[in-house]
DNA sequence: CTGAAAGCGCTTACAG
DNA sequence: CTGAAAGCGCTTACAG
């Protein structure tokens, strides 16, 4: 029993290397290395043998070291803005589910959407090695971040934003066609006065949706109105914000497109603030179909932007590129679709 | 223009190391070394000259051939069963914020609640010498991950779910008291047929909650029918199965206290199914209060579990551990709190 | 399969 | 501050 434990001791000071397994079970360093690598090669019995050697030290494998050596990785970045957003929490899921199922372990980056917190998360990835890095850039990229990223011979993956010039894979939602399907959902159930709320203006996926909204309504011959237009944080609170600015005003919507669920969600609270339902009195509309769209009362009419797909696809995207770094640039836009629900 | 192209080339075919940047600065690799660490030691003048060379030749530190040489690590790992569950959102939200702030760069793992992915993935980031995990343990855990976690030289914190004999620190939340209080309130609120709806009845958490519903209503003089209780998948699905099962019954309880309030959401739409409204017909309390509680119409009665601070606790300890290895074990069990809203 | 050697990019320790 | 040497734990390459 004294003899157990002071051998644990030991164990717990000098950790055991590959080529203590190799002494113990008699044979060389090499073939040692070759069976933590699982090569064909080794003979079964020899296998058997170094197995049963590793189980009794307790050895575990350095797979830093053995990246170090072979320079190769096994772990890659992703990087999104906001946890506490579900949208992003799903996107995380897609990529998370499909690395790790080809074997990769993710570091994960979040940027609270500061550029200065991108550009450290970046570094640190990349100074641990990454294979590879999918990025969700913050909303406010600068031509800074493009620079940095033609440089990078970390392949990286951009996700949900694209930033011009950077030269990269892509994969996004079309936020133009999906906005323009709500809109045009609105129009076809009667509203002829549409409010767009929420999101932040500078945005590109901003831009993309006030494309969408105005050529809705152009061609339904409806005019656009920019004082129901109204931007803000792309936050719960920065709907209800934004809603309260529009019903304090005189000639109210009777339907509002938000940028999104979220924002959505604040908008249907701010309206409710305002002794009126949500659904009823007002029609709404989010975009990116998170979870609670479809939990909430009234259930949310929404645009789905396929978050864990959008995920999904970027995680495939990446592997393509670590494994090809050579390939043509790849740009996947993914087709929005509609859910009608309760709320319009 | 041409020999600018070149260089670039030959770069990304060949990464630069400090010994290149040694070089080009006409200083020593140990000196150069020493800057990467921000070691004070060094003229400022030196250090600024070093400090262009590697900017001029596009050097990034190797973090990992640091840490294995010097045997440290600068990473950490986190696993967690869910994460479309915002309360391991938050959670991992106050566990990432607070380490990356320490220095660390977070490894992410998800179980979905699966014992042999449990396994894999501590193994996968031990193998990958994190300094530290927490480990949020799957519901059905074994004697095996407990054996497991004795033997283990990283230190490990557990979160949420404790492990009998486990020898970890522990953080969680008073789960008993928080169900106690929960049914309390609704005793007060005139209550007296009171179910208790959802989770996996295995499961450490469930069976905390169960006692302290049984003791509320123990000191209320009202008997326990186990009929009203009925334990589900700790879901919205399973909060709705639940409720439907509840309902089919003929003596309906007037008030429903929720495992979680993933299962409240379920069991609001059950109701609202059978034609019933939540909070109105039936009163409904909920656990975790998760940021959908708050916006959720009506707005959720439920019980603070503090995910983010939770997360942010497990941080702390983990970092005290790994500075300090050889101190006493903590256990810190946060006190919940009754969140008073529309739906109860 | 073995064995001895070299090397991944860094840090450590030490004499000068 | 420098310089030369050794080493972290592994893989690689090669002669046997």
């Amino acid at each position: 029993m004294m003899q157990v434990g002071d051998f644990t001791m030991k164990q717990s000071k000098k950790p055991v290397t590959l080529q203590d397994v190799a002494k113990h079970a008699g044979v060389s360093r090499a073939t040692a290395s070759l069976i933590v690598r699982n090569s064909p090669k080794i003979a079964p019995e020899t296998r058997k043998k170094v197995l049963k050697s590793m189980e009794e030290l307790g050895y575990v494998y350095d797979r830093v070291a053995a990246n170090l050596r072979s320079k190769s990785s096994t772990t890659v970045g992703i990087i999104i803005t906001d946890i506490s957003n579900t949208y992003y929490s799903e996107l995380l899921k897609g990529v998370h589910h499909t690395l790790e199922k080809i074997g990769y372990t993710v570091l994960l980056g979040v940027t609270f959407d500061s550029v200065e917190k991108q550009d450290q998360i970046l570094s640190t990835m990349i100074e641990h090695r990454v294979g590879g890095v999918i990025l969700c850039p913050v909303s406010e990229s600068s031509d800074a971040i493009v620079n940095r990223l033609k440089k990078i011979q970390t392949p990286i993956i951009l996700a949900v934003r694209e930033l011009a010039g950077a030269n990269c894979d892509f994969v996004s939602v079309d936020y133009k066609a999906g906005a323009q399907m709500a809109v045009e959902h609105l129009i076809q159930k009667g509203h002829k006065r549409i409010a767009f709320i929420g999101g932040y203006s500078k945005s590109s996926t901003w831009i993309k949706r006030i494309e969408g909204y105005s050529l809705a309504l152009q061609q339904a011959g409806i005019e656009i109105d920019e004082s129901i237009v109204i931007d803000s944080l792309p936050t719960r609170e920065g709907g209800m914000d934004a809603v309260r600015q529009l019903l304090s005003q005189r000639n109210l919507p009777t339907a509002i497109f938000c940028f999104s669920d979220l924002v959505a969600f604040g908008v249907m609270q701010g309206i409710r603030e305002a002794g009126l339902t949500p659904g009823k009195d007002i029609a709404i509309v989010g975009f990116d179909n998170i979870p609670e769209a479809e939990i909430f009362y009234p259930s949310l009419t929404t645009v789905s932007s396929f978050a864990e797909l959008t995920g999904k696809t970027a995680a495939k995207l990446l592997h393509e590129r670590i494994v090809h770094p050579e390939g043509e640039n790849q740009r996947i836009i993914l087709n929005p679709e509609l859910m009608v629900r309760d709320s319009s």
